[in-house]
DNA sequence: ATATTTCATGCAGTGCGATGAATATAGTGT
DNA sequence: ACACTATATTCATCGCACTGCATGAAATAT
């Protein structure tokens, strides 16, 4: 691997180094989810989420891809993975409740 | 072992999201180094050096102990040693030439 | 075409971190 | 006591990230 310097090093931690971010990434790390997903979750306002959304998607951490109405989100970084792994433990099982008005939540 | 809260752990990432933060923790990884080592390997004014430092004593991230003049510091969270690890690569070998006058340096 | 739902974007205010300059503190030697 | 060196702290400026609010864009349904 070709080493990464410091300044790009310090760009990756920036993107973990806010409590929303790590909440949305943690909640990826457990399978992909959309944005209505993690507005029920985090219990913030739609935009709010979708600003870090872009925050994440602008630096490849994360990808979305449409399905119908809802973007399903997941992450794409393996360093991220490790990172989140080295300090939140290792991810939590995947939800199986569901948890907001669409359609895979709804069974549909 | 204790579960880490998103803000905590984020404020871990937040200490290591500065380019300069990170280089004088991987010096600091290959060895204890006082101030006046710092300045000469970041190339940065004294007191800039210095508040980088203040703020990761703050943290407990590193500590400092006085030797006469000068004061060395050394890492003293294992999972900032981790995150590192991970990001970084292993630490480079210790230091073996001088790199500034100070008495350790001097071979004194 | 219109309406509805889901998500994204643009803009503005605010606060915090980054950096520099000047000054203070601690230790050493005379 | 005084001077000198190494490090810390205080203060002030500046830019950027965070956050809220309003609006825009894409897909679907009637």
């Amino acid at each position: 691997m070709e080493s990464i310097s410091y300044k790009e090093a310090a760009a990756v931690f920036q993107l973990l180094s806010h409590p929303v971010r790590l909440h949305i990434l943690d909640e990826l790390r457990r399978g992909e989810a959309c944005v209505c997903h993690l507005q029920t979750i985090l219990q913030r306002p739609q935009a709010y989420v979708s600003q870090h959304l872009r925050v994440l998607r602008a630096a490849a951490v994360v990808e979305g891809q449409r399905n119908g109405l809802n973007i399903y989100y997941h992450i794409v970084d393996d360093r991220v993975l490790r990172l989140l792994a080295e300090l939140l433990g290792p991810a939590q099982d995947a939800r199986s409740v569901p948890i907001c008005p669409c359609p895979s939540c709804a069974g549909d």
